[in-house]
DNA sequence: TATACTATACCGTCCAGTCGGTATAGTTAA
DNA sequence: TTAACTATACCGACTGGACGGTATAGTATA
């Protein structure tokens, strides 16, 4: 029966993230949010009491994936986990990074979770690397590849990004221990 | 007797990338921007009749400071010149690269003159480059150092990241032929 | 009936852009 | 030299629309 009343929140989630891929984050808006859900303003307020709730649940919904991932990359290290799991050939894989673009518009504070991620990301990566500043030029690597994607700015095609990944892992592999 | 009030266009400029550094792009408003240059309204509105041609103005302005550093660049390759002439405990640095996220946010399509221009820096690095792709990923590292700054999601001191910024150099050393 | 959800009407605020006006410096010419 | 005129820079009240949020009424289902 899947009362499905759980998913609305996803739902709505999804949409605000399509929202942003195709208007920019200046045009999210708790209607436009609404129509891109099929639902109306009031159903959308329902879930997310406030703009910020929203914001909020963006954010970390795309926090909780990017952990997840981080956990599911069994044996190998923190770093080619991170590396291996991007796709930056799916789209929803974009749309949801998208959400820091908004937040860094109308809510900066609420990066603030991000940036914790991140300090623990760099010390976990550190700890496992024998070349820790290699490590962190990779890690540098894949968010500027993340962000560039995010803004459509990556000024090649989807196949040399793919073997330039393959590349980054390869560079990880050698140098953890 | 050296007025100098004929560049209040960049004053406002400058007002502007301030505006968003200190409250978040979705805050900047002809008004705030005003204020913060320090005039009324109709002033700012007087030099940028529009506030697309206020972002148009910052995007432009932070091209062709990028584009002036490349060409005085001098004798290093096109990769090593960007390298070094980031500075990222530089704020107006920081500043002005905020233009993107204000453009990303409001008018996405202002951002097609920056993708023309990576385009147009990865064909020049890719030349010059005996290992093009491990260039790619320094111009990638570079810029999510530039994204990660803009959003203060940096995850080390300042010290670490000029130390950084020396062994890419030293990679791109390397390689450049 | 109660719970979960959705729709619609409405309010107050914010904001881009308009417009009438002021101030001042320069130019022309009687 | 002074009156008439023009250009540049700027001010601030105002308008119309968009948006966040509230209130409330309705529907579906268990």
């Amino acid at each position: 029966m899947s009362t499905r009343s759980n998913n609305q929140a996803s739902n709505i989630l999804l949409a605000a993230t399509e929202v942003i891929a195709q208007r920019g984050a200046g045009k999210l808006t708790i209607e436009s949010v609404a129509r891109q859900a099929g639902m109306s303003k009031g159903g959308v307020l329902y879930h997310f009491p406030t703009k910020d709730a929203l914001l909020e649940g963006m954010l970390s919904a795309l926090l909780s994936k990017i952990d997840d991932r981080r956990e599911h990359g069994s044996d190998k290290s923190v770093l080619s986990a991170l590396l291996g799991s991007l796709d930056f050939s799916d789209q929803s894989e974009r749309n949801m990074s998208l959400a820091i673009l908004a937040a860094s518009a109308e809510r900066p504070e609420l990066l603030k979770p991000a940036k914790a991620y991140f300090q623990q990301v760099t010390r976990d990566v550190a700890r496992e690397s024998k070349d820790p500043d290699l490590a962190k030029i990779l890690m540098l690597a894949l968010e500027g590849l993340r962000f560039m994607h995010m803004l459509d700015l990556v000024p090649w095609s989807s196949n040399q990004t793919k073997s330039l990944m393959k590349r980054m892992l390869l560079i990880a592999a050698e140098e953890s221990s």
